[in-house]
DNA sequence: CGTGAGTTTGATACCCCTCAATAAAGGTGG
DNA sequence: CCACCTTTATTGAGGGGTATCAAACTCACG
């Protein structure tokens, strides 16, 4: 048998502990799964992890909140969304037995959380999960939070895709190059654009065409203006922020 | 000027040995990016690592080569994408300074990579990486592994909100059902719809009444037949791949 | 059994994709 | 350095698919 899941014979211990399942990184393993936690992590956060029940519709937690745990579901969907200004729902990720949910920014949650079906689950203090991490190896701790990092970006990188109209969803890529900028201590005064018109449709899921004249209507109502046609200047980024909805 | 990228003539320890950044996990760091590495592991990193360059518009890695190096960029901006079997790209990620590329799965590449600058990065070998990985604590490199997995159903997700053709999406929704009902050792006898039709179209980014078009147009193609409403039974499993192209 | 949420079906308008042509930019070699 | 050529970007016209609004219908739950 597989050594995943430690299930001997009949007694399953499975599914009694906190447990996630991933395919393999570098292995082979024919597309399936396999158990991560050995018994003995199992064990340890079974120790400092509580079990939680959600019915049906109910709320786990909610976007901006305090991220004082993070969930292992053992049974049933949670879905994992974004609720926009306009009130209508973006769902980021649908989660399943053997998932984890809590994805934190700065100690907030990024997204909110609900039952799509009764959910049994462990949550986890993020205190008590601080203390097992990285004890001894910084390396790795890092990098978690580097993943973490790109997970969230890949999120909002949906988002954007869920958007319909296509000057918003140009918007939105404007706001992320700038950001990127801005968190690289470069300059935002223009927002520079290193690929083409077809690279930005491929990713945000438009026309090169339709890209371009997104640009020219942004243009055409004042929010942005061209140095050349791989800087742009943002004059307006309240009516940026504000299309993005 | 700016201190980022680091190539001014010769001379610049920073930007010389491999480093990433990430927005903070747990501390509130007011959205700006902090450095990851201690120079204990810069400098460990830098020792197993070696410089690569890439013109602009080169090809650095393929989708199905073996996952040997992941690649942390020192200047210049990657593109991470999936060509699809119309020869039309989806680009998954943009890449910049500081951020790591090569997502493997069981062994592979999961996407492409190519340099839409100039690129200048480290290789950094995977064999090496995995002996510095992991050492003592066997649960962070476990909780690294879950995070690439879950890096690689959001990236799936974007393919899938990419779509522009409602039924397509919901194909490939059905898909994504199927096989996480077999990684979970479930019958798929049945695909089974937990959620409902607003949910599916909330994350697929389609109205609800789309997806109720979808379904009725799959159904009369012969790809599906219901049981119930939340009870799909795939008929057609050639058909139904080959529309999610 | 009744009520309300969820689902299906229908009609219309709008936005974007497609195809096509022109214009501009970048790269190469003489 | 310039001419040439290829790639990229812009602009235009037409058709199709989906959102939206509205209404009938089904189902789950109290």
């Amino acid at each position: 048998m597989t050594d995943s899941g430690g299930d001997m014979n009949g007694k399953r211990t499975h599914g009694r502990r906190p447990s996630i399942t991933a395919t393999a990184l570098w292995h082979a393993s024919g597309g399936k799964r396999v158990s991560l936690f050995t018994d003995a992590e199992s064990t340890q956060l079974a120790l400092v992890s509580s079990v939680v029940r959600f019915k049906k519709g109910t709320h786990i937690y909610h976007e901006g909140d305090p991220a004082d745990a993070v969930f292992n579901i053992m049974t049933g969907v949670v879905k994992s969304y974004k609720t926009l200004l306009d009130r209508t729902h973006h769902i980021v990720a649908f989660l399943f037995a053997n998932d984890l949910i809590g994805l934190a920014e700065e100690g907030k949650y990024v997204n909110s959380a609900a039952a799509v079906t009764a959910v049994i689950g462990y949550k986890i203090p993020v205190a008590a999960l601080k203390t097992k991490l990285g004890r001894e190896s910084d390396l790795d701790f890092h990098i978690i939070c580097k993943l973490c990092h790109e997970l969230r970006e890949t999120q909002r990188h949906g988002l954007m895709l869920s958007k319909h109209r296509a000057a918003v969803k140009v918007a939105m890529f404007l706001q992320m190059l700038e950001s990127h900028q801005a968190a690289r201590n470069e300059s935002t005064e223009h927002v520079y654009l290193p690929m083409t018109r077809s690279d930005i449709g491929d990713y945000i899921g438009i026309s090169p065409e339709a890209v371009s004249r997104s640009f020219k209507a942004l243009k055409n109502r004042g929010v942005i203006t061209f140095s050349d046609r791989r800087h742009v200047k943002i004059v307006g980024r309240e009516q940026l922020a504000s299309i993005g909805s």
